[in-house]
DNA sequence: TTAGGGTTAG
């Protein structure tokens, strides 16, 4: 009688798995033979097994189902206690042929098999294909080696050679050992049939606990709950007691059962009960139980008292999350997992894919997506539909399509979730082409797949292409539709006006309908004003859904509509003793009589563009900011719309020059450059265009104007002329769509057209506005609605005042800039010239200072991170600052660097937006802005005198350098403040003298006494203007030089620190000479005087002298300085040499 | 020496 041994060969996917004694190395199946689908597992076939005779080797080298990388197996049948793992190749030829599962089996002798074995082909083939080895070596077999290998087959799910095992069971006489019928029964319910496999368990003579949970949790695995559960009861009767194995069948099964919770709180106390909690597999059963009841509370419970928590524990808490819609919980989640050093697996991946996608925060999707390329998850086919989900969902459709065509071994999953993605972003006919090319591969779609292309057809409208795919799905896949791809042809029904078909089709149905398909029907009816269908369908509607208030207004509003104010009224009372909301229905009613509704829709623009400059004039963001509230007050609108483009430098030198600062990326910085708000009246009477650029208003108004007149008027009338529109046609929703999406080159007038970016837009309505109504406006529009307008370069879009937390975006952002140098790489010098580069190269940085004063929280802040940064330190370590960042930014020649401070860069883009509005730009929102830049702008303004009229006598400069009133002291009249000069001059100096309540001296009288008005407008110029242009240094200049004059208190008051600075040596050296002459450098004195402890000293200086007493006394006296650069070109002398670096600075 | 159990996607 000969022993076998059966090898199955494959990839070198094989994980050695230790065996209790140790001395067991039995090779584990890394992954599962079994394909994610049951129907696309194929039993090897027979033909090919051949039967296992004595003294023969068997081979088959089976092509298992599915693709190559899931069958990776390696099992080890012993031979014997001293017979050694062998792993062998199999006719190591055969895999560059392919096909292996077409060729007939080749037997290898004994000889050949320890060639084979000596070679160690498998070890020099990475990529051998699976095959499976029946070698006969000699001895008897045993039970042991029948029940291995057994186990393998129902491992592999190979049923052929598991029925020749059983023979053999049968044959060598151990028909009745309980471990082997145990296993049989695992073979059977795994590899053929619930029923085979309780044939074979009924047969048994006697049962344990391992035969109980193998067939418990062989229905279990065919979906049969309830008769698992049902065994189980059995089971407790009888005397074998259950272990924790039987219970994680038993948890699962329990979700199957009608009452899953009743069942399963039971089955959990008697877990508890008996101890089975310290069990892993119990404890992740459990939170996957209680995940699908929904209870999230109790799997959290079961997850934080659990002893250990092994990765399938957390995987099963994550999964928890998501699947009840706590994404953020499941991100957090998972970076504990991730702290607490439990490694992530597939299973983990794929989840938090899919909370990514939920999220819909893209940065946080792709940072995961490097994570799964990091980790290798990118074969595995979970993860990747949750990826390209992830993308589709996160509004990036190009990338999921990236992700896809990436992909070599594609399932229908895959296909499935692209189209699925291309249908979300209204992209349906490519989601039809993706089906065809899909099927066209030879994949079989499934219920999920056809849902998909059916709201494909949906979203396009394409009612043919979907009754076609309706009937295809039953015709030719053989699948009975589902309630989804139901509802979806219904609601296309519905949508394009076919109330009769939609309805026969609800009643072919063979379910009842659910709330989704009557919701559809009931829009539909209103939409086509057919009240008494609607009744119907809203009490069908009302019965399921009582407390949906959506139902009863759309009823009241088709009520309405058809004027049956009673009914409408009747409604009003059907819902108030039902307890329906009745703010929504308040709300809902005032709009049924036509009360006033707004919503608002941003329109965006490409991010690339060429801009004419005239827009950009117009507009301060932050007037409107201010003046949207009122607006809205004032007007009640129905609809506003709001625009918003970026320009970039490419090709818009002209708006360079007027932006502040340089940068690669320009950026508007008073926001909404082509601003065009629109406000529009309820019942579409009245049009208001708040913009001051006419021709942009002008272009709006045209496309806007030709929806109420036959004829679009050409050139156009000036804008007031159009409260007198036509509004006998009232616009429908499609025109609105065509118009506001056909606006093009005319809403940009200028250089060329320009596309409205229907990926940017979105509708934000306000909170009157019912659910039918804005979806409605989406639906037709295909911008989808939000509710929060989002941030326009970190600055929040709202009429409320940002937070400080919405501000702090700034910080993070500087923060990070400068993070991305090595500051302590960098030598101070550099980091100083990086300090003011970095600064002014971050777009956020520069808008917000541009347009709004920073609270001075946020000011501090900033200054903080650019002085630890300038003395080496990052965002984690903070650095000793040997300066006082006061001094720092003092001007170079009084010792300090040259760095304004944030507050004062702050200032300077303020001033700077005045000048833009003051000079270029007539509006009336220059009131506002003096609120806040006004200040220093005002102080620049040189005036010329005319008329006199629009001087103010005392704040202007118009005399001489300074104003009138700084050469006064002391308090003056508040009804004299506002003076303009025409008003004084024409005074004589008795009255004014008298209105003031002192008296002028003489030499001012004189002087103001010889000016003289004439009859021209008074003209001001500023002192920031080159040639028509913005100075930013003259403006500066003139901020440095408004700086309240401190006394500086630095170390030599006549100090030349030019000397440093116009020196000819490296930035390095110069700001070392700067920090010298300060007595700031980290001698030992000096970090005694911190309390620093000096842990290093110079092994050379064993006297150390004090720097300044060096500096004042001799080589680095101000005279030495100034007197020539060879010192400072030249290396220092040798005991500044030494003491520099010994400081460890 | 042998048998039975947990988590993932569209």
């Amino acid at each position: 009688m000969g022993k076998w041994r059966l090898n199955f060969l494959s990839q070198p996917c094989f994980e050695k798995i230790g065996g209790k004694s140790g001395k067991k190395a039995a090779l584990k199946l890394v992954k599962p033979v079994l394909s994610d689908r049951k129907s696309e597992v194929k039993s090897p076939s027979v033909e090919k097994l051949g039967k296992i005779k004595d003294d023969q080797v068997m081979r088959r080298s089976p092509r298992f189902s599915g693709s190559e990388s899931e069958i990776i197996v390696g099992i080890e049948v012993k031979l014997g206690k001293k017979t050694p793992l062998k792993l062998i190749k199999s006719a190591e030829c055969k895999e560059s042929e392919g096909e292996l599962g077409t060729e007939s089996p080749s037997l290898v002798s004994p000889e050949n098999l320890k060639k084979m074995e000596e070679d160690r082909v498998l070890r020099r083939s990475p990529r051998g294909l699976p095959s499976l080895y029946l070698v006969h070596v000699g001895t008897d077999v045993n039970k042991y080696d029948l029940c291995t290998t057994l186990n393998s087959c129902t491992k592999i799910r190979n049923s052929q050679l598991g029925l020749q095992i059983h023979a053999k069971i049968i044959q060598y006489g151990y028909g009745d050992n309980l471990i082997l019928s145990s296993a049989l029964v695992d073979f059977y319910a795994k590899c053929f049939g619930i029923e085979d496999a309780r044939s074979m368990f009924n047969e048994m003579k006697q049962h344990d606990e391992v035969s109980w949970t193998s067939i418990i949790s062989g229905y279990l695995q065919y979906g049969c709950g309830v008769e698992a559960n049902f065994l189980f009861k059995k089971m407790l009767t009888s005397d074998i007691q259950p272990n924790c194995f039987t219970y994680v069948s038993v948890i699962a099964a329990c979700s199957a059962e009608k009452e899953p919770l009743k069942q399963g709180l039971l089955v959990h106390a008697h877990v508890i009960k008996l101890g089975f909690m310290v069990d892993n597999f119990v404890v992740s059963s459990l939170i996957d139980f209680y995940s699908k009841c929904g209870c999230v509370d109790a799997a959290v419970l079961i997850f934080n008292e659990a002893a250990t928590r092994d990765s399938i524990v957390y995987n099963s808490m994550i999964a928890c999350h998501c699947h009840n819609l706590y994404v953020e919980n499941a991100v957090r989640l998972f970076l504990r997992m991730r702290n607490q050093g439990i490694s992530s697996t597939d299973f983990t991946m794929s989840s938090i894919l899919h909370a990514s996608g939920r999220l819909s925060v893209l940065q946080v999707g792709r940072q995961v997506h490097g994570l799964v390329i990091k980790l290798g998850s990118l074969t595995n086919l979970f993860v990747l539909s949750s990826l390209i989900d992830m993308y589709s969902k996160s509004g990036s459709i190009d990338e999921a399509r990236y992700v896809f065509d990436q992909t070599i071994e594609k399932n229908y999953v895959l296909w499935t979730s692209l189209i699925s993605g291309y249908a979300q972003s209204g992209r349906a006919i490519e989601a039809l082409e993706l089906f065809d090319h899909m099927l066209g591969k030879g994949f079989f779609p499934d219920h999920i797949c056809f849902t998909a292309v059916l709201s494909a057809c949906n979203h396009a409208g394409l009612l043919d292409r979907a009754v076609e795919n309706f009937k295809k799905m039953i015709k030719d896949y053989d699948l009975s539709p589902t309630m989804d791809q139901y509802a979806c042809l219904i609601d296309l029904y519905s949508r394009q006006g076919h109330i009769k078909k939609a309805m026969q089709l609800m009643d072919e149905m063979p379910f009842d309908p659910n709330s989704v398909i009557l919701s559809s029907l009931l829009s539909c009816c209103k939409t086509y004003g057919a009240v008494e269908l609607g009744r119907v369908v809203a009490n069908q509607l009302f019965a399921l859904q009582p407390q949906d208030s959506a139902a009863y207004l759309t009823m009241a509003h088709i009520y309405a509509e058809a004027g049956l104010w009673d009914e409408v009224a009747n409604i009003r009372k059907l819902m108030k003793p039902k307890g329906v909301e009745k703010g929504s229905a308040t709300r809902k009613y005032e709009y049924d009589t036509c009360e006033y509704l707004g919503f608002m829709l941003i329109i965006g623009l490409p991010a690339k563009c060429s801009w004419n400059l005239n827009p950009l004039r117009g507009i301060a963001r932050d007037g409107f900011k201010g003046n949207i509230k009122q607006l809205i007050r004032d007007h009640d609108p129905d609809i506003l719309i709001l625009t918003e483009t970026k320009v970039t430098k490419i090709g818009c030198e002209e708006i360079v020059e007027i932006l502040p600062y340089n940068s690669n990326e320009v950026l508007d910085p008073v926001g909404f450059s082509g601003g065009i708000l629109i406000m529009w009246n309820s019942g579409f009477h009245d049009l208001l265009v708040v913009n001051k650029e006419p021709r942009a208003i002008h272009a709006v108004v045209q496309h806007f104007k030709n929806l109420f007149t036959s004829e679009p008027c050409f050139p156009l009338p000036p804008v007031q002329s159009f409260n007198s529109i036509d509004c006998s046609h009232p616009a429908t929703l499609s025109e609105v769509r065509e118009a506001l999406f056909s606006i093009g080159g005319l809403k940009a007038p200028g250089i060329d057209g320009q596309e409205i970016n229907e990926d940017k837009s979105k509708l934000f309505f306000s909170r009157n506005t019912p659910m039918s109504l804005r979806d409605d406006f989406e639906q037709c529009l295909n911008v989808s609605s939000s509710n929060d307008l989002g941030t326009y370069l970190g600055y929040p879009l709202s009429d409320k005042r940002p937070s400080r937390r919405q501000l702090s975006s700034i910080i993070d952002k500087l923060g990070k800039k400068l993070a991305n140098w090595k500051s302590n790489h960098l030598s101070s010098g550099g980091r100083l010239v990086l300090l003011k580069s970095s600064m002014l190269s971050v777009p956020r940085y520069l808008y917000l200072m541009s347009c709004i004063k920073l609270p001075q929280f946020i000011l501090g802040k900033l200054d903080s991170i650019c002085s630890n940064f300038l003395w080496g330190g990052d965002t984690i370590k903070r650095r000793v600052t040997w300066i006082a960042w006061k001094n720092i930014c003092k001007e170079k020649e009084n010792g300090g660097l040259g760095i304004l401070n944030n507050s004062e860069m702050n200032q300077l883009g303020l001033a700077r937006l005045c000048w833009m509005v003051d000079t270029r730009v007539n509006w009336q929102g220059k009131s506002y802005l003096r609120r806040k830049g006004w200040e220093l702008f005002s102080h620049s303004l040189h005036w010329e005198v005319g008329n006199g009229r629009s001087i103010n006598f005392w704040g202007d400069r118009w005399l001489q350098a300074d104003t009138v009133r700084s050469q006064l002291v002391g308090p003056i009249p508040e009804s004299a403040t506002n003076s303009c000069l025409s008003d004084i001059l024409s005074s004589s100096r008795v009255t004014l003298e008298h209105k003031m309540g002192f008296q002028l001296c003489d030499n001012l009288w004189s002087r103001i006494q010889s000016v003289n008005l004439n009859p021209n407008e008074d003209y001001n110029f500023t002192a920031w203007s080159k040639k028509g242009r913005f100075d930013t240094t003259r403006a500066r200049e003139w901020l440095v030089s408004s700086r309240t004059l401190s006394v500086n208190m630095h170390l030599h008051p006549d100090w030349d620190w030019n000397a440093i600075w116009n020196s000819n040596t490296y930035p390095k050296i110069k700001v070392f000479m700067w920090q010298l002459v300060w007595d700031r450098l980290p001698t030992s004195q000096n970090l005694h005087l911190r309390n620093i402890k000096n842990t290093s000293t110079c092994p050379f200086c064993p006297n150390q002298i004090s720097l300044r007493a060096l500096t004042i006394s001799s080589v680095l006296a101000p005279e030495h300085l100034n007197s020539g650069k060879t010192f400072l070109t030249h290396p220092p002398p040798p005991n500044l040499q030494m003491r520099a670096p010994s400081n460890g600075s």
